[in-house]
DNA sequence: AACCCGTGGTC
DNA sequence: TGACCAAGGGT
């Protein structure tokens, strides 16, 4: 049974992450989540660290503005999340108490928190049974169980259902579970270049029975970055990030030189609520 | 449903 | 070296 050998596997194997520990705080763990999406471990990391100690809780959170969160989330990427984050903290504030809630429900209401994340935090920091559905999950299951060296480009009911199947009975058992699985798949099953000699569940691999067929799905489209929107608003929030004080329009001017798409990236920023246009004509993180 | 949203590491 | 990839979510 593939369960057992992955849990035994994980009991050796799983990382020492901080958000892992006993003593986190699910708040902590929800953070962990945000800072994760689609951001790998080692950059989040030291990010992390720091952000928990200033902010410990959701109401120390809270109690800044917004653009303290953009500030300190540096350059992990995608800043809507510090966004987000930040809007997690005062809903939980205003409307739990303070603290995170437990019901996968009410987890899902929050912003920035979509079906992934909602499972995520139930099941490693209130130790419920919910199938968690990441990339390294995804990519586990399309080979262990559908012999594909990838799975599909968007999330299946199929997938869904195929891993509440797998799902141990016992909630405690299928917290575990769920992040052996996922940590299966950041070291041992990864995209690029599996490491199937060292795989527990290699005698039930369908992909790797198969001879490990190379891909034959539709071309996975690549992310370009040069030149676009994206790089242009990185390098705008990046002037406001650096400064201690608003930045009059000429210093955001510099670091993008086609005037057209500058200007749009910055209306996106402040339609974001990632820049504030101050009433002097300065700009700022939002307060 | 397809597209947008950052950044840096890897081979 | 440029394409691919990383604990996704919102629209």
């Amino acid at each position: 049974m593939p369960t057992e050998s992955i849990l035994a596997w994980y009991a050796v194997h799983a990382r020492e992450l901080p958000w892992r520990a006993p003593s986190a705080s699910p708040w902590s763990i929800l953070v962990s989540e945000l800072m994760l999406q689609q951001t790998p471990v080692n950059r989040v990391l030291p990010v992390w660290t720091v952000w928990m100690a200033r902010w410990p809780t959701a109401a120390s959170l809270a109690a800044e503005p917004s653009g303290e969160a953009v500030r300190a989330w540096g350059r992990l990427g995608y800043p809507r999340r510090a966004l987000r984050l930040h809007a997690c903290a005062v809903a939980i504030t205003e409307r739990h108490g303070g603290k995170v809630p437990t019901d996968h429900a009410e987890l899902l209401a929050l912003p920035g928190v979509g079906a992934y994340t909602a499972a995520s935090v139930a099941s490693f920091a209130f130790r419920q049974r919910h199938a968690v559905l990441d990339t390294n999950v995804r990519r586990v299951l399309a080979r262990l169980k559908s012999g594909q060296e990838h799975p599909p480009k968007s999330q299946t009911t199929a997938e869904l259902r195929l891993a509440e199947s797998l799902l141990p009975e016992e909630a405690e058992t299928a917290a575990t579970w769920a992040v052996a699985v996922m940590e299966l798949g950041a070291l041992i099953c990864t995209a690029r270049s599996p490491r199937c000699a060292d795989c527990p569940v290699i005698a039930q691999c369908a992909w790797y029975k198969a001879g490990k067929p190379a891909w034959d799905g539709p071309p996975r489209r690549g992310q370009t970055y040069a030149g676009t929107d994206r790089q242009c608003r990185g390098r705008l929030l990046a002037v406001l990030r650096d400064a201690s004080h608003p930045v009059e329009k000429p210093a955001l001017d510099v670091v993008w030189s086609d005037a057209v798409q500058r200007e749009r990236a910055l209306d996106g920023l402040i339609a974001d609520g990632l820049v504030d246009p101050l009433d002097d004509g300065r700009y700022a993180l939002p307060s």
